[in-house]
DNA sequence: ATATTTTTTCTTTTTATTCTGAAATTTCCG
DNA sequence: CGGAAATTTCAGAATAAAAAGAAAAAATAT
């Protein structure tokens, strides 16, 4: 597939925006050629049409599946697995929040409660310890506050946040819960 | 300053988190050791406490000012710069919503409304048109719906969103909006 | 079963980022 | 003014991350 000014523009944008939040560029431009496609397309066709190493795709889907960004699907009779992701904006900023909490939010968690649960406690400042208290508290909270807004419809949330008059059509599309 | 062992295990772990999230491991490490600190230190001395290069320290800091997270104070008879951060993690929290907005989500909505308003309109599939504009409505609702967030003092907030329970002594203490 | 296609793994190369150390610059004190 | 202290800049070294390419493995067809 040869890329289209504008869909080029976005892809390789997109790559930059992942490099700079920390996700690997090939990664992020996969999904946004996915994403844009609406179709699911098979390795060797995105490998051409990003002009990257086959095998640094295969990587790259690796990483999508198991981030749950992306999925297999099989195409009658064509034996190549094919890769999809969702075009509902909502449902991939979920997942893509999801992901982050598990891989990078809760590993710190970890960490800090076992700072506050350490031998060495009476070694540190009081203050040092009360401000490590108040960064897990804090994290914990905004976990809870995500949670809440994640498990919401998109429009109940802009009425919960009193942005009812900018509730667009893209997001009152999909909703069902 | 010679870091105890909590102090230091929350340091490197928020140098961690810091590069996973694209932000250079060494100014993550210098902000964690300001908070933990909860007072203003010369670059000699985060140098020292970092085992780092002093112009290591001297860049990093410089990027942590532009991002407003650290302020330059000074000492009676100390010519000396010193540099501290807020102990408030509501405070550092929007600060960095902020900068980020500014140094990537404002730019993103002008690539895209740059695709949206481009020459090259009609070559594109209708249907990636119409994906690239609800990408930029998303991200145009998330924004909106993150400056009011910020703009509520902690405890609204958290009525708001209906977790009144879970609000925690962290949160309810530094409010005046 | 064997050959062919497709996918993955792994090593090497390339690229990008981070960090250092030396030199240059600035600040500010007597 | 000097001149010392403090800070910044910058070129190069070190490190880490990303990507490529070759080889192996797996899957599927004949």
């Amino acid at each position: 597939m040869e890329l289209k000014p504008i869909s080029e523009r976005f892809v390789l944008h997109w790559g930059e925006m992942g490099s700079r939040w920390g996700v690997n560029r090939t990664v992020a431009q996969i999904h946004a050629l996915l994403y844009l496609a609406g179709r699911p397309m098979e390795a060797e066709e995105i490998t051409q049409t990003l002009g990257v190493a086959r095998s640094n795709v295969s990587t790259s889907l690796k990483e999508l599946l198991s981030w749950k960004l992306v999925r297999i699907v099989h195409l009658r009779g064509d034996r190549r697995d094919h890769f999809e992701t969702s075009t509902d904006v909502w449902e991939l900023f979920k997942l893509i929040v999801e992901g982050r909490r598990q891989r990078e939010i809760d590993p710190t968690i970890q960490v800090l409660k076992s700072c506050l649960d350490s031998p060495d406690l009476e070694a540190e400042d009081p203050s040092t310890l009360t401000r490590i208290r108040e960064t897990l508290d804090f994290i914990e909270i905004l976990t809870a506050w995500a949670d809440e807004m994640l498990r919401l419809k998109p429009e109940t949330l802009m009425k919960t946040l009193g942005l009812g008059a900018k509730i667009s059509q893209t997001l009152r599309r999909n909703s069902a819960d």
